[in-house]
DNA sequence: ATCATATTATGATAATTATCATACCATTAA
DNA sequence: TTAATGGTATGATAATTATCATAATATGAT
């Protein structure tokens, strides 16, 4: 595949079976689709890159088509948070998108992703001129954020056990859907994450996998005790 | 004041002046205006009252003309979480309004307070039909839901003086707007709000006054030393 | 390969926070 | 009036979590 130094590839139109098109753009005629594939880009990104900073000017509205990314920012004492983890079909460019000018976070990809970015000045003319285009985009963007907070409040209520449960349960049912995957992030990103020491991550994986909840190798997770997981993530 | 058992004051039209036609509808004929103006219906709520409670269905797009109210969510365990204080001018109608059929949250007023409710129907008939209208919600939507994850951030990273601190400081520059006020809410609710037991709310509070930091009488609250309160606020 | 660096891992200890107990005060109901 | 209730207040103790120290392993760069 060409690459150019900035990761940008500019594909040959193929919006027609875009996943996005089907979300967003059901309502509009082919001369309009036409438009948007011409106008939009498609980026590729390796493990590790990143797609754009907090304080960055927001000139993009941007949407993953494969991949896995991670939102963080950077606390007045420069300590990382992880935000959430988007996946295919979500978001890159959530908070503030149309409400401010620079991004208050950043996003890195975890994995091999491709983004589909169209200009913010286009997206935004044509939101203001597709009234499906725009409650589209709110019904979508607000679903997601309304996930972080509901998300965050639970994760916040728990202890360090209950977190590390809900959190691998996370992974397991909305990222992989499987029992058995490679953890995307390090236990230091899973701290920041969750809001705890990285030292306790690692600790309370261990208990959970001297406890047989969980069995871990390196990065790679399974877990063998669903139920009893659950009860964790509920309660405990 | 004339009022039925329900709280409901249908009053004659008067949205000419309304702030929520600057926001919103600033693109519409006088006609579809007062068809709007028709359909809204305004309610007025004692403090205490309940507006509406998690697991009601969403018949309403609710906006808070005057007052102040709580949201706030149950958790699994049954305990209170706030999520947000809302202002004049904020939604009161903001998690999964267009994307769920049920509220996931309650809402009461914290002092008297008066909404404008717009069928959900006619609402997102209006926005279908006026992209501006949704492109305005969606501003209004998003930068609020924003607000409050990076909010929930900030408070997360601090300890319980930081967080007091966070929180005296938010109701005194963003809804007060002055160095003394009333507290809205009891110790419990503000230990609801920041993630804490109420002992230490009320502790470090008291602390505070030791310290000089603040005045305390009864809900009363003066902030005496800013520039320290400040301090805490961020490093602290 | 070898060095440097980051990640994972675990224990000991310190700091932070929650829980429990008690008391006082204000408000409301009987 | 008294009794009951909920909010505020404070101390003692227990539980939880963070910090510090150290080491083994893995990863990446040269």
């Amino acid at each position: 595949m060409d690459k150019n130094p900035e990761n940008k590839v500019l594909l040959s139109c193929s919006c027609e079976n875009c996943e996005l098109k089907s979300l967003f753009f059901n309502h509009f005629e082919k001369a309009e689709l036409d438009k948007i594939c011409s106008d939009k880009i498609e980026r590729t990104y390796k493990k590790g890159q990143t797609i754009f900073k907090q304080g960055d000017e927001i000139k993009d509205f941007i949407y993953l088509k494969s991949g896995l990314v991670k939102l963080f920012r950077q606390t007045e004492n420069n300590k990382e948070q992880i935000i959430a983890i988007a996946k295919p079909l979500d978001f890159v460019s959530i908070l503030g998108v149309f409400s401010t000018k620079f991004f208050s976070y950043s996003v890195t990809a975890l994995e091999e992703s491709v983004t589909c970015s169209i200009d913010i000045k286009t997206i935004t003319e044509l939101a203001l001129s597709s009234s499906h285009l725009a409650f589209n985009i709110l019904e979508k963007i607000s679903s997601t954020t309304d996930r972080i907070i509901i998300d965050m409040m639970n994760i916040r209520e728990k202890h360090l056990r209950g977190r590390i449960a809900v959190i691998l349960l996370q992974f397991a049912e909305n990222i992989y859907q499987k029992n058995e995957f490679e953890l995307p992030i390090s236990r230091k990103e899973l701290a920041e994450y969750i809001g705890m020491t990285t030292e306790n991550v690692i600790r309370i994986l261990s208990e959970f996998r001297k406890d047989k909840l969980i069995k871990i190798n390196g990065k790679g997770i399974e877990i063998s005790d669903y139920l009893r997981l659950k009860q964790i993530a509920d309660f405990g």
